[in-house]
DNA sequence: TTGAAAGCGCTAACAA
DNA sequence: TTGTTAGCGCTTTCAA
């Protein structure tokens, strides 16, 4: 209670206050090694009373083991990312590994510096966002030594492990379901975010597989910030006014989209007969849309358990141990046909 | 490159490649000191050319100081939680220190149990969701001898500084706002969360106005786990059935406002006429709904940025000055009438 | 089952 | 401006 702030306490204090070695007591509060009931519940006693928390930082600098997990991820708005994080926490709990995030904001410069700076705590492993990262950035997920799982991207080539799903690919199928149910003169709307490699993987594929069939985009745009509901309205208007024999709208996420449901219902638009549409990501938050919307799921909390799965397997790996190749996995996204693309038969 | 994966570079490994002292080497990694400029260059040419990192886990042990703040907060699935960390991390932004963010899922052991790991690491500060704590945590809290900011709520005794709206005023400010208008009929719908005691407060708060003013709520009723707006819709018509003659409708939460919203539109009822209705947040993600919802504003990102500032403040302090007392913040929601709360005259 | 000594990689304090 | 010394609070290792 009126303990000095100033001096945390330390293994000694509660060594003076038990009489046993500081080293005894280190090993009962770590469970190691083999300690007397009596000395063991008299070390107890003394560091619960005096309210003694050990102290990490000086632990892991005399066992070289940091229980930290680097987590980097471009943003914390996006409830995508979230997921994510949910999938990795449920994946650690129980465990001795932690979680620690960082945030860069999709800038390569931040993600450089975030990066340093979580390395420079030694953490026992690293989960990243996307493949595309600058060289010096590689550099140090290369130089580290520790196990690297890339997550949330399949194009391209990870440092070490992956766990993602390939977007372009989620374009390409989505692009031949709109085209099965015979759409064929289609909008996109997204955001402007050049810096968002798996969004513009998305749209490439997709503009690739309506090319592949012989069909061009019709119209497109992109914004930037605000709120996306609302983006979907705006933007959803001002492409009909531009482009009114659309047939069919693309939104690079579940957001926009529905905002441009809600305002074509509005509109009183036949929803999927006139017009079809359909977004990105089975964000759970939207269900209960007036009507479903056509979907693909990103597969969030999956990727995120994964790629805990990964670092975990590799650390209960013995030291000197050859781990393998590393892993890569590539998860499927599934098309959500929902309410606002036609299906002729089930597919 | 080909460097041993195994033991990652020291301080001597860079003190070697240059021909530097250790601790000229440390001097010019953390800018502290005279050094001259060329000995700097050199210095710093072989720290890149190597991939030195520093470890921050001997530096901080050393020094006796580390640059990380705890957060700790319930949950990152609602919204509410990233926006709070938005404005710690722009406020920290260009200083040395960094967020740490743990999450307790509502549970009173697992925030014990969160605090604990996080205050192993001697963090500078903790800023933590609440004013409800066990006494285990209250008592580490306490005895850590560094700022504690409890944020988001402004209705109990705080260990040491808070910043936060009073949830318990702003349930009577929309219940007052509401019979003002004329509505006396009167439906709550929440979350079933009896450890989330803002939401808690929020209601007993709403319920004590309508009380005052000798009106009873007609109807309550609440939900857990599902999407919100899909609850809010089902327990919307739910309500309505049993209740047909209520003419207003306080949700707990913006998202199940918004599903009871969608609903009623369906339904094609008169809205604010017929029914009113108001949530709880003002979160942007939710604009452009085809009406405004009537919200109130709880402050998130600014609470997040006080709260930074307040340990920032802190921490700026020399050693041995008087911190004086600690710093109460009570921010003011403000209600945001939109297009579902009638107004009768301006407010 | 317990304890003593050495040292993890760095920085504070002081000396040159 | 640079270098030396002595820890920071733990855990590893080895001895008792």
């Amino acid at each position: 209670m009126t303990r000095p702030k100033q001096r945390p306490l330390t293994l000694r204090d509660v060594s003076e206050a038990c009489g046993v070695s500081e080293m005894t007591v280190s090993r009962v509060l770590r469970n190691r090694g083999d300690v007397s009931i009596k000395t063991r519940n008299k070390v107890l006693e003394a560091a619960k009373t005096l309210g003694y928390v050990p102290n990490q930082i000086a632990g892991s600098l005399a066992s070289q083991r940091v229980n930290l997990i680097a987590v980097i991820i471009p943003s914390l708005s996006n409830m995508v990312f979230p997921e994510v994080l949910t999938g990795i926490n449920k994946t650690f709990e129980g465990t001795p590994l932690q979680p620690v995030v960082g945030v860069t904001d999709y800038l390569p410069e931040k993600e450089e510096q975030v990066l340093y700076e979580m390395l420079s705590w030694r953490p026992s492993g690293v989960i990243i966002a996307g493949l595309e990262h600058s060289d010096a950035a590689r550099a140090m997920l290369q130089g580290a030594g520790i196990p690297v799982v890339e997550i949330m991207d399949a194009d391209g080539n990870p440092v070490d492990a992956m766990a993602g799903i390939s977007h372009r690919r989620a374009g390409r199928m989505m692009a031949s379901a709109i085209l099965k149910e015979g759409y064929s003169r289609i909008g996109f709307m997204g955001t402007k975010m050049p810096l968002d490699h798996r969004a513009r993987k998305r749209f490439e594929g997709f503009t690739e597989g309506l090319t592949k069939a012989g069909i061009e985009i019709e119209a497109r745009d992109f914004y930037s910030g605000g709120s996306a509901l609302a983006k979907g309205r705006e933007m959803t208007h001002e492409m009909l006014q531009r482009s009114p024999d659309l047939d069919f709208l693309y939104y690079s996420n579940d957001m926009i989209a529905a905002g441009g449901l809600l305002y074509l219902l509005d509109k009183g638009v036949d929803i999927p007969g006139q017009i079809g549409l359909a977004g990105f990501n089975g964000v759970e938050l939207l269900q209960g849309l007036p009507r479903q919307l056509a979907t693909m799921d990103a597969c969030r909390t999956e990727i995120g358990a994964a790629a805990a799965q990964i670092i975990l397997d590799r650390n209960a790996l013995p030291e000197d141990a050859d781990p393998g190749p590393p892993v890569r996995m590539t998860l499927t996204p599934k098309i959500t046909f929902g309410d606002t693309l036609r299906r002729s038969r089930r597919g």
